[in-house]
DNA sequence: GCGACAG
DNA sequence: ATCTTGTCGC
């Protein structure tokens, strides 16, 4: 059986470690990576992804893929848990070193401020952003139909994020400190990552990557040289 | 007790 | 997350 008490209790106790202002290291960075995680195998397998960009030109430069066994199931609240190790895993494999990586899911919006961007960011010290595409907790005031409309995300008096309209017309995205970074600069930067799409252009790629998206195998026909998937 | 619930 | 075609709307 999963201990889910401890692993609760576990979450408390980091929760504290996570840095909510700026340590960035850097005025503008060049290198921003987003990390995702799919499944293989009726989800016996994890497989995450790590996809870098240059920034401002916000293009593919490398990526890493790291497949390792399913450990956990989901249970909301400790999604971090079942995904972390491989996020480490394809971290490791990395010969560039991201200065500001978007994780997908929550940062600090999370019932115990832990959600799975604050845990991997702790791990490998790093200035991470949450970037979900649906609620976890908190509220907020239903946002104007329109690009750009913005409303704190609020849970017990306090402020956990941001629920932004990043394109009309669609489901909004729900923005958080992850780890290292303020609650502006974390609106800040995911507004800077944007290319016409609803997800920032980091995530969008780790997204394709993770999940073998036609997109990234069609990148991959094109760039065979920069196959590295299972190694 | 009831409902909500990242990926 | 994943399984999956067409379809409605801009």
């Amino acid at each position: 059986m999963i201990d889910t008490a401890s692993l609760r209790a576990e979450q408390v106790e980091k929760a504290k470690a996570v840095v909510k202002q700026d340590r960035l290291g850097f005025d503008e960075p060049k290198w921003i990576a987003g990390a995702d995680v799919g499944f293989e195998q009726d989800g016996k397998i994890t497989r995450a992804a790590i996809a870098v960009l240059s920034y401002p030109s916000l293009e593919l430069v490398e990526y890493r893929v790291a497949r390792v066994p399913t450990s956990l199931p989901y249970i909301p609240g400790l999604l971090s848990f079942r995904e972390y190790p491989a996020l480490l895993a394809a971290w490791e494999r990395l010969t560039i070193v991201p200065q500001l990586v978007f994780v997908d899911g929550q940062g600090i919006a999370h019932p115990r401020r832990l959600g799975v961007a604050s845990h991997f960011g702790l791990l490998v010290d790093v200035p991470t952003i949450g970037v979900a595409k649906s609620r976890l907790c908190g509220h907020h005031d239903e946002l104007e139909p329109f690009a750009g409309a913005v409303s704190p995300l609020i849970d017990k008096e306090e402020q956990i994020g941001w629920v932004w309209n990043s394109k009309a017309r669609c489901k909004p995205l729900y923005i958080s400190i992850g780890h290292r970074v303020s609650q502006e600069s974390a609106l800040f930067w995911v507004e800077r990552s944007m290319r016409g799409y609803r997800l920032p252009e980091p995530t969008r790629w780790a997204d394709a990557i993770a999940s073998r998206r036609p997109a990234f195998m069609r990148w991959l026909a094109a760039h065979p040289e920069k196959n590295v998937d299972e190694g």
